[in-house]
This record gives structure tokens, C-alpha cells and sequence, in this order.
DNA sequence: CCCTGATTCGC
DNA sequence: GCGAATCAGG
């Protein structure tokens, strides 16, 4: 992959909204996170100006089935959160669904009391036969993107979002 | 251990 | 110029 104009214009604007090298990475597609990092210092934009909106990682994922009871496409779904997806599993799930309905998804509810997966944030050029292309957050918004957990066999949905059960995000890390 | 950006250096 | 490996840090 190479950095056509694009490209480097897309890294500009969402280096200077505060997204981190890695979230760039995803979004772009195709590239490490290494990679962002490296242009961003040869377009001598490390700076980034303001303050870094980063690292709002939140700890375990709680469940709080209660939040996700319920029909969220009652129109409720969109005046919630707008928060970062990886905040809560409620704001998660919540947003989920409201992008599944403009997406076009075939909708499969999630369950109460399924802990929901760590996603991958998936760019849509990243999808391949074997990720998960349950879309997450708002589709209109810089944070959408797909789950992307590896399935493990040829099924486009990840183990939670097809069969409503657990499966853990198998190595996202190279050992070392 | 998860993650972040910074730097180096072979390609 | 590019980016993997590595470093330093939260």
C-alpha cells in the first residue's frame, strides 16, 4: 500500500484530530502502525498541537446487561452516546445496533450477558472472508468501524456476533 | 500486559 | 521515502 494523496490527506486530519497511530493505522488499512508513525514524522506533523484525546482505554468490560435489554431501535438508540466505543459495553452494544440498521446488516440482538468481544477496528478494505463485519459506533462518524474478530473458520461473523457467545480476541500481539 | 509516540537504520 | 524493530514511557 502506498501513500497516495489521500491517503496522507486522511492521516492529517485524523493525526490532528488526536487519534493515535494505531486507530490511523486501522482506518487506512493496509498499514502498521509504525508506518503512520514514520510518515507523520516525515510530514513533520508530530506536533499535533492539541492535546491528545488518547488513551480512554477503559479497564475490563463490565457487563451491564440491564442497558442492553429492550428494543434499541426504538429511535432511543440515537440520542445515546456518542461516547468512544470502547467506553462500555452498554454504549457498545447501543451503538451496534444503530449501526447494523444503516448498514443493512441482518440483525442478530445480542444477548444479556454475553461479555462482548475486544474488537479489531477494522477498516471496511480490511475485511476479508473471515472477520467479523458487524459494524460498530456511528456510521457518519471517524470512530465506525467493523469488529473484526477472526472467526476461525470461513463464517463472516466472529463467535459473539453470529452464535451470542464468548470467544476471546485470539493474539492481537506478536510474542516477543 | 495493554497501550502510546520516537528513533534508528536497512532496504 | 518507507516501515520493522526497538526504545522509553503511561
Amino acid at each position: 500500500m502506498n501513500w497516495t494523496d489521500e491517503r496522507v490527506e486522511l492521516l492529517k486530519k485524523l493525526w490532528s484530530e488526536g487519534l493515535s497511530a494505531s486507530q490511523i493505522a486501522a482506518q487506512l488499512g493496509g498499514v502498521s502502525r509504525n508506518a503512520v508513525i514514520g510518515k507523520v514524522h516525515r510530514l513533520k506533523l508530530s506536533g499535533r498541537g492539541k492535546t491528545s484525546t488518547t488513551q480512554t482505554r477503559s479497564k475490563k468490560v463490565s457487563t451491564n446487561s440491564a442497558a442492553r435489554n429492550g428494543n434499541v431501535h426504538s429511535g432511543a438508540s440515537q440520542t445515546v452516546v456518542r461516547t468512544s466505543v470502547t467506553k462500555s459495553v452498554g454504549a457498545t452494544a447501543l451503538q451496534t445496533e444503530y449501526a447494523v440498521e444503516a448498514v443493512a446488516h441482518t440483525v442478530i440482538k445480542p444477548a444479556a450477558d454475553v461479555v462482548v468481544p475486544i474488537s479489531r477496528r477494522l477498516s471496511l478494505l480490511q475485511l476479508s472472508e473471515r472477520t467479523c463485519k458487524w459494524p460498530i459506533g456511528d456510521p457518519l462518524n471517524e470512530d465506525f468501524h467493523f469488529c473484526g474478530n477472526d472467526s476461525g473458520e470461513s463464517s463472516p461473523y466472529c463467535t459473539y456476533h453470529s452464535k451470542l457467545a464468548f470467544q476471546p480476541v485470539s493474539e492481537r500481539r506478536r510474542a516477543r
